[in-house]
DNA sequence: TTTAATTAAATTGTATACAATTTAATTATA
DNA sequence: TATAATTAAATTGTATACAATTTAATTAAA
């Protein structure tokens, strides 16, 4: 045991958890290229279909994206037809995102995709629920610490 | 219970992981600026402290990224003059990675680095094996897949 | 009520990621 | 051995990410 221990890869937390993202998403890509979505648009459709019309702002906050990100990710879902892109009445800073049908629809076909992604992943559920756990407590420490 | 709740975003495994990998990477920027070293610059570094000679091919199994990532982020590591790349003689379709002298004296203050990033993320050893043991569960699934 | 701060998106610049293709070197095969 | 198949990097093209800056709209303060 070494200074130098805490450097070697398998002492690493976040190593394995980015490289399990990166696989996790890639896991993803065949079942979502049949929705003509990237991952990060379709967490973005995860959330304009449980929220109809949000700010971009709203949008950021809950996807842990910011503006750099998401003006051009939404000016793509908007060419695909799938939201509206429109300035608030009340306060023209806010750029509000809605779903349009074509949108809404997508979501049936979607509806199907955790599940094939689940067996990829192939934990037990009580796993799977701790995995969860242990991922929004990290989150929850880390930004407290902000 | 509807047929759509595997879509809520509260549901999703992927959508963590993907936040927490990310939020846990910026959370080494700061220190990594002091190194001039980006987050995957630096998981680069870590596998060339381990191993001071490999190939483009065995750096990418061991970081699970492919040329199109590997070959510009190691010119830039060249550039900065932590690395030396050079085609390999027995065989020219190799190209061989070797850490410089300035690239090993680098690893003094990065082990400084795990702690600081492991007070932010802040999980008892309980946990933090907890999570180390299920995500390497996770990609040995994914990948026994394939 | 002008001017100063604040706020929300958009923009700019840099650095990944990765699928798909290309290039060059090596190995296997007819 | 000349050709085909294989292999390793590099390249191309698209899509994030995000820090930092800019722009435009709104609000607060002098």
């Amino acid at each position: 045991m070494d200074t130098f221990d805490c450097l070697k890869i398998e002492n690493q937390l976040c190593f394995p958890l980015y490289v399990v993202s990166k696989e996790v998403i890639r896991k993803y890509q065949p079942f979502l290229n049949e929705l003509d979505l990237t991952y990060t648009q379709y967490i973005t459709m995860l959330i304009l279909w449980e929220n109809n019309k949000l700010k971009v702002k709203e949008l950021g906050e809950k996807l842990f994206l910011d503006s750099g990100t998401l003006t051009p990710l939404l000016k793509k879902l908007e060419i695909k037809g799938y939201i509206i892109r429109e300035r608030s009445k009340n306060d023209e800073r806010n750029l509000m995102i809605s779903i349009t049908q074509k949108g809404k629809k997508l979501k049936e076909k979607a509806a199907l995709i955790p599940e094939k992604v689940g067996k990829c992943i192939n934990l037990s559920e009580k796993d799977a629920l701790k995995l969860y756990e242990l991922l929004y407590k990290v989150l929850y420490n880390i930004k407290e610490g902000e």
